[in-house]
DNA sequence: TGTAGATTATTAGCGTCCAAACAATCTCCA
DNA sequence: TGGAGATTGTTTGGACGCTAATAATCTACA
């Protein structure tokens, strides 16, 4: 939902097509704001910051995720990263193929897998990571410490309630 | 990028990791949580007011868009919808196949493509609209109209700033 | 008029992304 | 001890989503 038609062109033309329903477009505005700054975010980080390096968004957030906490077991990585094992299956392998990881069996549970970063996965992320921050801080440096804060808060509060309702 | 481990020990292990750079927690908060709370805000969405019409998310996008301008070219739907032509060409296969639209050549400019809803499409959109907007307030309920508003212009202004590099 | 260049939608190929089915393994409790 | 049920990672099949290449059509200008 980005734009060729302006917010006020839209909200009429909604209302030609459901008068008399009662529609609150101050939280449809809301809501289909928080997708194109999400859109364009991802976009953007990926161009500057990810395609130098032929690394997808999820690639990405799986190694940082790897990075961080490793050795890791991958169920916790999809957790974390927010996206299914099923997919998180296929990032592993393209992942490993590019030589930034390894996967191992669990010493205990034997059907767990170990992921451990290779010295090549953790020079890439040594560099990678304070980049992307860079760009984080650009993406913000219309805001304000505090507007920064009020964002994140927010935004949370979008997260546990939607995430709370089963 | 949501969560097993909390924000601070999230934090004190990125510090283990980058000791003695410098970082902007403040920006990576605000950016991460704008992708936790935009998927999570999807797949209560989808989960809620898209999944019992089998639905998904970009359909749906793709409908209301020429539900709303109809009759309308493929490329403004592209453009409006934030997605490729390429995607869209897929997405309009699958919704012209469940018979909620139609496709027909331009009449002046045959290179075009004008789609139409059918009325069973167009039923489903009375229907689901109301039911959308419903959840977006239900989503935003804890938020006053002021916050609303602030929280819309904070993410335009996000959105403009990416959308703005080249 | 005619032709080079621009624009359009589609296709092809690849990488996500998911739910459902599957095999391996673990847990629990009679 | 043993076996039913739970959990884990993978595979399968389908839909998204992109770029690059393609064919059809339009535009501009000599």
């Amino acid at each position: 939902m980005s734009g060729a038609h302006t917010l006020s062109e839209t909200e009429r033309q909604v209302e030609n097509k459901l008068s008399g329903m009662t529609l609150d477009f101050d939280s449809m505005a809301a809501i289909s704001n928080i997708f194109r700054a999400a859109n364009a975010t991802r976009n953007y980080l990926e161009r500057t910051v990810l395609g130098p390096h032929e690394l997808s968004w999820t690639g990405f957030v799986v190694l940082w995720v790897s990075w961080i906490w490793e050795p890791i077991e991958t169920r916790v990585i999809a957790e974390e990263g927010g996206f299914s094992k099923a997919t998180l299956t296929g990032v592993l392998q393209t992942l490993e193929g590019k030589g930034y990881l390894k996967r191992d069996p669990g010493t205990g549970d034997k059907r767990l897998v170990i992921v451990t970063l290779t010295s090549k996965g953790r020079a890439l992320m040594k560099k990678l990571f304070p980049d992307f921050n860079t760009h984080e801080q650009q993406v913000l440096s219309g805001f304000s410490k505090t507007e920064k804060r009020e964002l994140t808060v927010a935004l949370r509060k979008i997260t546990a309630f939607t995430e709370a309702q089963d």
